[in-house]
DNA sequence: CGCCCTATCTTGACAGTGAGCAGTTTACGG
DNA sequence: CCGTAAACTGCTCACTGTCAAGATAGGGCG
């Protein structure tokens, strides 16, 4: 096996191309955008022929959907590595928010990919996975550590679908220019906590 | 001239190839989807040559920034035509909530180029406008009728954006399928009205 | 009437793209 | 040491957006 190091060096085998190509298809996409993006380019860019990809990702949809699911796995973590004990439900909200804006802001071209997916007909289970596994990160800042795993038909979700739809949507907005309160960095405003003092959080159980 | 009618028929001179184009785009949109759009196909359904688009459009963005343009318009007229004397705020933003995600669900693929325009380096100033002009329909329904034009600095605006952010962040994350509440019709569940009661919507002046 | 002028549309060409296929090179297990 | 499968190349094809140059129609002006 020749997995144990990025040297790609010349040789026929690249070792580890898969991961390769991953990196210089989000250099693409951060540069280009996701209109722009073009396989040919990121194949050039990992230094190896235009049909190189197709054995690992099959065709362009499976690069950009890895790359998505890659992305996903990301925002998970910097949502689960927000702090969140000893803190009242509206700090932890606000926390979770500001990570979740932040990591759109730093990825932009990456965060407009990731809801576009399910428009490639990719629905990779992992991808859908790591959709839900976000929801949970942002549930537990809800509900307390405890939170068990979410289910569809809880009543007690909807808190949770608010402060997503809320700031995903606040997201969006502002990337997309419709809100500007702050022309300079809408993002770094304190709208977005204003908007979610608006809402009513507190969950019913036993929390604070 | 030969603006008189829309007779295409054989003539070199299509008469109005403008809103031909204009509807012929919107076709292919609504097939294929933003992804598979495909200008050279717009004209060829329209009757006319390839680059026919060009002398009227420019370019690709510019047929669909002026199809955004249109959407962004009649989606304004379907929330300004929403009824909304004789409620109260309850009532007024859920059937605006209601309309907007109605629109999105009629539009589909038209809503999703609406909020990518800015992707696209596409700043109209008539979009921008249209885009305004949304917020004020929201706006309106939240305020009462006399609401006057929105300032942006005006804090009692952020009831307004914490409306708009949580109605297109639903919309948004239930046509991606991450809010799979009801597989069957996302949209057409009661999560939203749900939400929208979690918000206290109630502006500070003589509302109720 | 005759001429030109401008807006409009066509034709033809170019570079670039995603995708499929046949072949070539390498790595690895037996 | 060899056979087999994985990994990668090079080619072709259909398609795209954009551009430059030519064709056409109709209005204005002599």
């Amino acid at each position: 096996m020749t997995t144990e190091g990025p040297r790609a060096g010349d040789r026929y085998h690249h070792g580890n191309l898969r991961a390769a190509l991953l990196d210089s298809a989000l250099e693409v996409l951060s540069e280009s955008g996701v209109a722009g993006f073009s396989m040919r380019e990121a194949a050039r860019r990992a230094g190896v022929s235009q049909s190189a990809p197709k054995h690992h990702f099959g065709d362009a949809r499976g690069l950009l959907g890895a790359l998505a699911t890659r992305a996903y796995r990301q925002l998970c973590e910097r949502l689960e590595a927000v702090d969140v004990v000893g803190r009242d439900v509206g700090e932890r909200v606000a926390a979770l928010a500001a990570e979740y804006v932040a990591f759109a802001r730093d990825n932009r071209p990456l965060f407009d990919l990731m809801w576009r997916m399910t428009q490639f007909d990719f629905n990779d289970p992992d991808l859908v996975e790591q959709k839900h596994r976000a929801l949970r990160a942002l549930d537990r800042g809800l509900r307390g550590q405890d939170a068990q795993r979410p289910d569809s038909a809880n009543p007690a979700l909807v808190p949770s679908y608010a402060v997503w739809s809320l700031v995903h949507g606040y997201t969006s907005l502002a990337l997309e220019g419709a809100i500007d309160e702050d022309a300079s960095d809408p993002l770094a405003s304190d709208l977005l906590p204003a908007m979610l003092r608006l809402l009513d959080v507190t969950p019913a159980d036993r929390d604070r």
